[in-house]
RNA sequence: GGCAGGAUAGCUCAGGGGUAGAGCAGAGGACUCAUAAGCCUUUGGUCGGCGGUUCAAAUCCGCCUCCUGCUACCA
């Protein structure tokens, strides 16, 4: 029997659940109830990641503490995971005394290894928040080129780095107010000491190849940088004890946190925490996103040698969730709490979809909302629930054939999979075991169509082949719900009422069920109903809009340099150069499809008084043609015509965005009229 | 620009030197126990393009095109 040890990343306090999240944990879930079918001792912890600036100045900003505004956040989440039959054996808080005490004995560990290192730095400093500001809460002037509102890391127009107190004129983002210089000491991590040990530890295979190679490519090729682990007050997080006045960044306490989890546990049972953590007997498999690679898979481990705790065994990485193709969206409602999802739907529905998508790989995984509901009404309700639906209210009254009967082998060929079955759960390739589950799952509806219980209940001298055709459809039912059971527990639980006896091992699809009573049949799981995938995405649209709408006015937008350092500034002109360009206000009279274009729409733009100009527009993929007709843009009306494949464009269009679906047209404002002068 | 992964049926994907596969969707049929579920039959693909290796390439190699993600001195 193996022992392992079994974690997911912790979410952050500042933030609730959403689909996207719960890839991982329904991942982690569905691995961690599959090792405890085969047998092993599985423990599944996780906890609350609760530290940090984000949460001191939400805090603030509601006028609670840390503590009472990070008690909510906990309980929300576990109700959540609770929601979606997601079973820890303990779920805690890196805010806690367990993570403060190994905290306290990594770093003791790190100081005796002399990896810390210290070092005086300037940095700005709020005075209205009274905080020190983290790169990305300050914005100014960039001091190599001047331009203005620049980030406080690099500068979005000439592309040069710099720190946030070289900025000319800063301004925190939190406040609005200039920031002073203060130097305060920090502590660093120098992980480089360790870089011998990572290099061969993440070609070790514990990790995805994709990863070890990343890791290789863009780290391990150059000397590691030390890692800054300390924050000055005021932060939210534990102060470190030799170092007064000075907090552990949250990703220094974050994982270890697994192991604060795990000594609770410990506590609540009475075992030794170095039974879990430093000892051989223990596998530890981490799940994590691709995002958090570089904290899992080199200061992790690096800390980990040092103080003297077990390695990870597995790391097991999984790519983003997007849902029909696109990353997650408030605005088109794909952004999806797990609360809400929990209000339209069945959890069991998502813990078999995504089980469909999972692999070993590190991919990205799509909720295709149709296939979604397609997949889960003809493969479970069709197939699997159907199998049982049809067959057990004939054996409700004489219960199982008393000896299994002869049925050509197929229970026998059900259980002879299972070990192929097992290792594709074992290796996250959770997506092959439902195929092979599903090829199974084809297997048993022909069987019942063969014997045809509903001909035979006709003929009373055939009731004992009814019975024995019955007892073996409900038998394979019940191996398939066994194989699914890791996946689907409430279905699994039901299905074991059926039977009077808990579907709980891989070992009961190797021996049939016979001889005993079978409980009235009653639906196992419903059939999805678009109507209520499309409630849950047009609430989702409609909530996000509504917290969208309610930011308050004045607020500092957080908006990024990308588009600007993706595009500098061109050279300066005069505003006799600007007055060349003729930009009219124009209606869209009509729009066409150029079929044969792979970019362009043809418009014919209205100038007022019958004048119109045809322009050929870039904006196939990001405009409906319908949808421009007798809008307002605004066009370069003083272009030279210009000959194109399909016919003269007599000037152009005015948008933004970087091309292709991210296209956006320029209108003005209501009360513009068709040819008049822009400028 | 760099790195990684991908391109196979309308959709989602599996396979992987020797007659192209599954599920879903589509079409036709028989049935009616079952949540209008299930069963049988069937349409549909020069496996992204061009070259090479080979008796034989969807599969191996090279080049190209297009997608997706990450990344661009940064945690």
């Amino acid at each position: 029997m193996r022992q392992l040890l079994i974690t997911s990343a912790l979410p952050y306090a500042n933030g609730h659940i959403h689909i996207g999240h719960l890839v991982e944990y329904l991942q982690t879930d569905i691995w961690v109830r599959f090792q405890k079918m085969r047998g092993n001792r599985a423990v599944y912890v996780c906890a609350d990641d609760t530290h940090g600036t984000a949460i001191m100045i939400r805090a603030r900003a509601e006028g609670r503490s840390e503590e009472a505004l990070i008690a909510e956040m906990s309980e929300a989440h576990q109700r959540d995971f609770a929601g979606f039959g997601i079973e820890f054996d303990h779920y805690g808080s890196t805010h806690s005394e367990a993570n403060r005490a190994v905290c306290h004995e990594i770093w003791a560990a790190l100081r005796k290894a002399d990896m810390i290192v210290e070092e005086e730095i300037d940095q700005l400093f709020d005075i209205e928040q009274g905080t020190f500001l983290a790169d990305r809460f300050v914005r100014g002037t960039c001091p190599r080129c001047g331009s203005k509102d620049q980030p406080g890391d690099n500068c979005g127009n000439c592309g040069a780095t710099y720190g946030p107190i070289d900025l000319v004129d800063p301004v925190s983002t939190l406040s609005g107010s200039r920031p002073e210089i203060r130097a305060a000491k920090h502590l660093f991590v120098r992980i480089e000491k360790m870089h011998d040990f990572l290099a061969e530890w993440t070609q070790s295979g514990t990790i995805p190849t994709e990863s070890a190679n990343y890791l290789k490519n863009f780290f391990l090729n150059e000397p590691l940088r030390d890692w800054d682990v300390s924050r000055p007050a005021p932060y939210f997080g534990f102060e470190i004890p030799d170092s007064p006045g000075n907090y552990w960044y949250v990703w220094f306490d974050a994982p270890i946190g697994y192991i604060g989890a795990t000594a609770e546990w410990c506590e609540g049972q009475g075992e030794k925490l170095d039974d879990w953590w430093k000892s051989e007997k223990t596998e530890i498999h981490h799940f994590i996103g691709k995002d958090i690679q570089y904290f899992h898979t080199l200061f992790w481990p690096a800390e980990l040698e040092t103080a003297g705790f077990s390695l990870p065994t597995q790391v097991h990485i999984h790519g983003f969730l997007t849902v029909d193709g696109e990353k997650m969206s408030k605005s088109r409602g794909t952004f999806i709490r797990a609360s809400k999802y929990l209000e339209h739907l069945d959890p069991e529905y998502l813990r078999y979809y995504y089980a469909t998508k999972l692999s070993s790989k590190v991919e990205d995984l799509d909720l295709n909302l149709e296939e979604f509901v397609a997949r889960v009404n003809s493969d479970l309700v069709g197939k699997v629930v159907n199998l049982a639906s049809r067959s057990a209210k004939f054996v409700a009254e004489t219960g199982l054939s008393s000896s299994y009967p002869e049925d050509g082998g197929l229970f026998a060929r059900f259980a002879e999979r299972g070990e192929e079955i097992a290792s594709a759960y074992e290796n996250g390739d959770y997506g092959k075991a439902m195929r092979m589950i599903m090829e199974l799952a084809d297997q048993a509806n022909p069987y019942v169509e063969e014997k045809a219980p509903w001909e035979l209940r006709k003929d009373p001298a055939k009731s004992g082949e009814l019975q024995d055709a019955c007892t073996v459809a409900l038998n394979l039912f019940r191996s398939l719900v066994i194989y699914l059971a890791p996946v689907l527990p409430a279905l699994a639980k039901k299905a074991g009422e059926l039977f009077g006896e808990p579907l709980t091992s891989w070992e009961q699809t190797r021996t049939p069920l016979t001889g005993r009573p079978v409980a009235k049949f009653s639906h196992m799981m419903q059939r999805v109903e678009p109507a209520k995938v499309e409630a849950m995405i047009t609430e989702s649209r409609e909530e996000g809009e509504a917290e969208a709408a309610s930011t308050p006015a004045g607020k500092a937008w957080h908006d990024s340099g990308e588009a600007l350092a993706a595009n500098p500034i061109a050279p300066q002109i005069t505003i006799e150069d600007f007055l060349k360009v003729d930009l009219r206000v124009a209606r869209v009279v009509a729009a066409d499809e150029v079929p044969e274009a792979r970019k362009l729409v043809r418009l014919t733009l209205g100038l007022g008084g019958g004048e119109t100009r045809q322009v050929f527009a870039g904006i196939k993929a990001a405009y409906e043609p319908a949808d421009l007709v007798g809008r307002l843009v605004v066009m370069v009306a003083n272009l030279a015509p210009r000959e194109m494949k399909f016919g003269t464009s007599e000037g152009m269009i005015v948008a933004a965005g970087p091309g292709g679906k991210d296209i956006f047209l320029l209108g003005p404002d209501d009360g513009a009229l068709p040819g008049q002068r822009v400028g």
